[in-house]
DNA sequence: CATGCTAGTGCAAGTGATTGCAATAGCGAA
DNA sequence: TTCGCTATTGCAATCACTTGCACTAGCATG
């Protein structure tokens, strides 16, 4: 059982990104609320691809009033942040990438579903190819090409 | 607004994609509806890249009874044949490409919002990359990458 | 031309995402 | 501690798209 110990008032010495997020939010005129929290909480322990159905499923897990609204709205505001990165899956539906390390962008396989990452210098490759073509700043984060995978594709 | 429509310039009046899909259809033991003429009615004079929404529009003009769900279900099948493809634009909706010459990716450019083709060879440094790096095989017509374009990105 | 098989249609319900608006509640200042 | 401004919430309505199902109608065959 994941318990969350208290995180901002004390100083751990590896601190996380989400560490200090309530003052951050407080220092833009933003405000710190329990469905905030809530969500970040579960980001918190979730790092990696999440669709925002399933985000929206945790938070209810833990705070059975949260709505879809305010936790879309509330994802918009992280992004502004650059905590969470969206991007559109293969149905055309929100993905988010939480605590983008650094920027990337994601491959999915029609066949078998599964999801990787690019690699940067892969990322780096379409971009500069991009820029040469038509001087195209490309946005890797927002990038999800479609195709199948060395398993799949035989 | 650049859009890029490769055969703009010279086109036949009789050397038409579209004749003979009826036929077609038949062959493939499906069957050629008025609701399926209307749609191909639209698209034939509407090259280039539209919205489903778009064509849900264009279709009710020339007859109201048009609804939604025939529309998604004819173009999947039209995608089968290969006379439109279909990819997921901006907002993550849905955004079909009439008569693809060739298979190619979109470039969108967030600040303006207009539309690019990848050029052939671009894409094809693209498909390179991924290969190499995890043995993906990309589906280019699926793919739309977004950023800012020349004008924009300064 | 009439018939039957079944592809296709329309409807209605459902999912995912967005937005307008009135009510609520952070939080900085008094 | 209380107050007031306004960011945020929750609801309901709406949009884009999908799906299950019962009925309709292409069209190949006789």
């Amino acid at each position: 059982m994941p318990q969350a110990s208290p995180n901002a008032a004390g100083r751990l010495p590896d601190a996380s990104p989400w560490d200090g997020i309530a003052e951050r939010l407080r220092a833009s005129g933003l405000r710190w609320t329990p469905q905030r929290r809530t969500l970040v909480d579960v980001l918190r322990e979730h790092e990696g691809h999440v669709t925002a159905t399933e985000l929206i499923a945790r938070c209810r897990e833990r705070d059975q009033t949260t709505t879809p609204s305010t936790v879309y709205r509330t994802l918009d505001v992280l992004e502004d942040f650059g905590l969470v990165k969206h991007g559109h899956g293969p149905g055309g539906r929100e993905e988010y990438h939480v605590l983008p390390d650094q920027v990337h962008g994601h491959l999915h396989c029609m066949a078998c579903g599964a999801t990787w990452e690019i690699r940067p210098e892969t990322g780096a490759a379409i971009v500069d190819a991009l820029a040469a073509d038509l001087g195209f700043a490309v946005d890797l984060s927002h990038v999800t090409i479609s195709g199948r995978c060395r398993v799949c594709r035989d």
